[in-house]
DNA sequence: AAATATAGATTACACTTGTAGTCAAAAGGA
DNA sequence: TCCTTTTGACTACAAGTGTAATCTATATTT
């Protein structure tokens, strides 16, 4: 039934520096240390925090790595949407029961969007009525 | 700064009984043996583990409890919209980053949506623009 | 009054998560 | 060649979670 693992909070962010250096045609490889770095400005992790969280990735299936030398490079086995599915999904049931509308409508009525934003949903929504 | 309790997917279950038990004006109390009764079709859980769900959430204090003779009765210290409002921001942070409209268009875009609730939200959309 | 049933309190126990530290092997420098 | 540095592997450890079982005190039944 689920397709991706489940990937915490923490996990969240490293699974983020792969993707985000992702093109649309491939994955880029990384070494743990170019994740380190990458999270340097975005954490506070010290570097075996962030190889610890590179394991358990590996563990669960969501990177994978091919050895190059002395050091390993990392590519992740799973794709954005596809977790960010899972995670919406999993979010939905436990707040709203998985209703839909109602989570919705929580975040029109309740978070701050600009009028050129409303203008994108609204136009967003109209395309989907066409579909 | 979090002004709820961090409460976990089980907890939710336990919560959720109690606020759909919520008139707008005043929460019922309710008993263990009736949260444990509310839960049956929805879950599995033994009354046993519908009780430690509930202890949790008193330590954490999302529950307070009124003693009523050999049993207790329990009712939320938090409001719905407070723990919905928490748990999507922490959901928001950890997949998209806290931006709130990659996700309205992911939804959006991925989900199903009938017409009229097309309608519904884009009434919304409009509305929140005057406002 | 003794036995039983029931409610909450305490304990259990493995798995996950956050956040690392230590160990061992290999590679490179002195 | 021996020491140091670096990389991955293994270990750590407390808090949170899911999912209960057992203990204890009280209430109800006979």
């Amino acid at each position: 039934m689920r397709s991706t693992p489940k990937i915490s909070n923490s996990e969240w962010h490293i699974m983020r520096v792969f993707w985000e250096n992702t093109t649309d045609t491939a994955n880029t490889p990384l070494s743990a240390n170019q994740v380190v770095e990458a999270l340097a400005d975005e954490t506070t992790w010290k570097s075996r925090t962030v190889k610890t969280l590179i394991n358990r990735l590996v563990k669960k299936g969501a990177l994978e790595y091919q050895v190059d030398g002395r050091s390993y490079l990392y590519t992740p086995t799973v794709r954005e949407d596809e977790c960010l599915r899972e995670e919406s999904r999993s979010f939905l049931k436990r707040t709203f029961s998985g209703a839909l509308m109602p989570m919705l409508v929580h975040f029109i009525q309740d978070e701050k969007l600009s009028n050129d934003e409303i203008d994108e949903l609204t136009r967003l929504l109209e395309e989907k009525r066409k579909g």
